[in-house]
RNA sequence: CGGGACGUGGCGCAGCCUGGUAGCGCAUCUGCUUUGGGAGCAGAGGGUCGGAGGUUCAAAUCCUCUCGUCCCGACCA
């Protein structure tokens, strides 16, 4: 491709209302543009990017045997009424009315699709497994996209979905997925981690997601680099860190004027945060729940939810007093008669053992020393807290490392969740009706490529995994007027295309300065520059990143660019 | 949904507080020079100041409403 002839519009400076890194470079180097909120346009190089992920997608689904096929995207109501989603799922569905005033979505995901499709088609178990697949738009009106293309209301996604007969055979199907997965990130250049996931309102037994880190990411993981325990902290299980400072077993209000934090309490009463007890209501519907951690941990709500079975909020200041008896920041579980939860690392057998601490005495400016969970209340003891950097990891005890990531894929064992209530059944050997057990998985291409920009940069731009770099070699040509350049870079790049290599010849009529810029902003892995030498038949050749610049005989060209591209990410 | 910020040539911004002929840098076009790290000089074109309403002799500027975009939180298969 001759850079004259491509629409590559490169930016000076940052756009003014990216945050995200992979953001700002995406657009400085002509890959995307911004159309509304959560709405991107993909440019020539952008979309070659994207290709070039979906290519190695595409190579992978097909290798377990996946078929792709394609769904539309805008449905009829019915079959997300029938799966309940219609109801279930709220605002992010587009909706609207066709002319017969009959309700319609725009998809946000395709099960239902692809399951009114399997219980049309699939009849007997003979016929299963089966693995479909489609690259596809989704909508989703996110309450607030951001990133720029990280969480966006339309996006390409990878979905499969798997057919089985029965779950030994979703265990099968899971396992390809996890290996074409795991074959899928790695050659698309991503640092990546697989870890445990809350299936969440995607229902079944086991759910896990594919994660890469990045400062933009809206995700956390816990890992532990000993046993190789990951998990998103919505569910991760971790072993505490014990308490630190004594607390007198002893009841004993103490006044704690206007000491409303956790911190503030601290210093006032010179102890360490986990020498406290950090009191919270919550409302599940009309049910006050109090929740106990330490005061040195977070709890985490989906963890509660999750134990509860029910969505939480915090409860509103006036519910805390008109329930409590006193304001925020006075709370405690002492000589209450609610429901109350306690975190597992307040109990006996946590790592402080059995012990005092300090908490909200629920009466205004004042705090309870001595506080004995166990002793002074009767909680429930759950696994409420966030696991945190330095916990110990609950398989093998070393310290878990907590990091920030972005989801750029998911799987799911769903069972039966979309089959039962579309009829997707089949009959098995005895002839009897069995409904079809199910899976589903998800990648976005643009959030590797995101992902990879994430991580993949320097000061001057992109650093692009080979694999998916829009070229695998940018050949600057300095002087575009220049006849001798021009030759030798013509028998460069019709060599290095002959060679299966992808290049970008750039002969724009630009300074030499605006070239290089602009292919260190773009960030293929490997630059050809033909310069002042080319009358002695000498190029360079650089990597983008890592190496050196060299001077080579034009002719020996492809085999440095063999080279280079072996030693690139 | 709660909180905050911002909308001024294609891009990035100043001007607004204190009302009085709309500016700067980059980009674009023309000419000359320059030519291996986002060129220099000279000239040119391009803006309903997000929109609507109001106050005023006069509104980019003050007031009200509204739309859009971003950030924090909430939410999120």
């Amino acid at each position: 491709m001759r850079a004259s002839q491509l629409f590559m519009p490169t930016l000076k400076q940052d756009p003014a209302d990216a945050e995200a890194v992979s953001h700002k470079l995406l657009v400085r180097g002509g890959f995307v543009r911004q159309f509304a909120a959560g709405i991107y346009i993909f440019l020539p190089l952008g979309w070659r990017v994207m290709e070039r992920i979906n290519r190695i997608i595409r190579e992978e689904m097909n290798a377990i045997g996946a078929l792709e096929l394609s769904m539309p995207t805008m449905h009829p109501a019915d079959v997300w009424q029938q799966t309940g989603r219609w109801h279930d799922i709220g605002d992010e569905m587009f909706r609207l009315k066709d002319r017969g005033d009959r309700d319609m979505v725009l998809a946000m995901t395709h099960e239902e699709v692809f399951t009114w499709l399997a219980s049309r088609e699939l009849r007997s178990y003979r016929e299963l497994p089966q693995i479909w697949y489609q690259i596809q738009i989704k909508f989703r009106d996110e309450p607030r996209p951001k990133g720029g293309i990280l969480r966006v209301r339309e996006f390409l996604m990878k979905d499969s979905y798997s057919f089985d007969v029965d779950v030994a055979g979703l265990e099968v199907s899971y396992h390809k997925h996890i290996q074409a997965y795991d074959r899928i990130f790695q050659r698309c250049g991503l640092v990546y981690y697989r870890v445990e996931s809350d299936p969440g309102m995607m229902g079944g037994a086991q759910a896990h997601e594919y994660m890469s880190p990045s400062a933009a990411g809206e995700d956390r993981v816990a890992l532990c680099n000993a046993c190789g325990y990951a998990a998103n902290v919505e569910l991760a299980r971790s072993v505490a860190t014990p308490p630190e400072g004594r607390v007198p077993d002893v009841l004993e209000e103490v006044a704690t004027p206007h000491m409303r934090t956790i911190k503030e309490v601290a210093a006032f009463l010179e102890l360490p945060a986990s020498s406290l007890i950090k009191s919270l209501l919550w409302m599940a519907g009309d049910e006050p729940v109090l929740t106990l951690v330490r005061g040195d941990q977070e709890l985490h709500q989906r963890k509660l939810e999750r134990y509860l079975g029910r969505t939480v909020r915090p409860a509103h200041p006036e519910e805390v007093e008109r329930l409590l008896g006193t304001e925020v920041g006075f709370v405690g579980p002492v000589g209450l008669e609610l429901r109350t939860l306690a975190d597992q690392s307040l109990a006996p057998d946590g790592p402080g053992g059995r012990r005092a601490y300090v908490a909200g005495a629920n009466r205004a400016h004042t705090h309870l020393r001595g506080v004995v969970v166990d002793r002074d209340s009767r909680p429930e003891w759950a696994d409420l807290r966030e696991a945190a950097e330095g916990d110990g990891c609950s398989q093998c005890g070393h310290a878990l490392h907590i990091e920030q990531v972005i989801e750029v894929g998911n799987i799911f064992k769903l069972g039966t969740k979309y089959s039962l209530p579309l009829g997707a059944s089949v009959l098995d050997e005895k002839g009897e009706e069995r409904p079809i057990v199910m899976g589903s998985y998800g990648i976005g291409p643009a959030r590797i490529a995101a992902a990879a920009v994430e991580h993949g940069h320097d000061q001057k731009g992109i650093v692009w995994p080979k694999a998916i770099a829009p070229f695998d070699v940018h050949l600057v040509q300095v002087q575009a007027a220049d006849a001798t350049q021009t030759g030798v870079a013509q028998s460069v790049y019709t060599r290095l295309n002959e060679e299966g290599w992808e290049c970008l010849w750039d002969e724009r009529d630009e300074r030499a300065g605006v070239k290089f810029k602009d292919a260190e902003l773009i960030g293929c892995p490997v630059r050809v520059t033909v310069g002042k030498k080319a009358g002695d038949g000498i190029v360079e050749v650089e990597p983008r990143i890592g190496g050196t610049r060299e001077e080579v005989p034009a002719d020996t060209v492809a085999e440095r660019v063999a080279a280079l591209w072996e030693a690139a990410r």
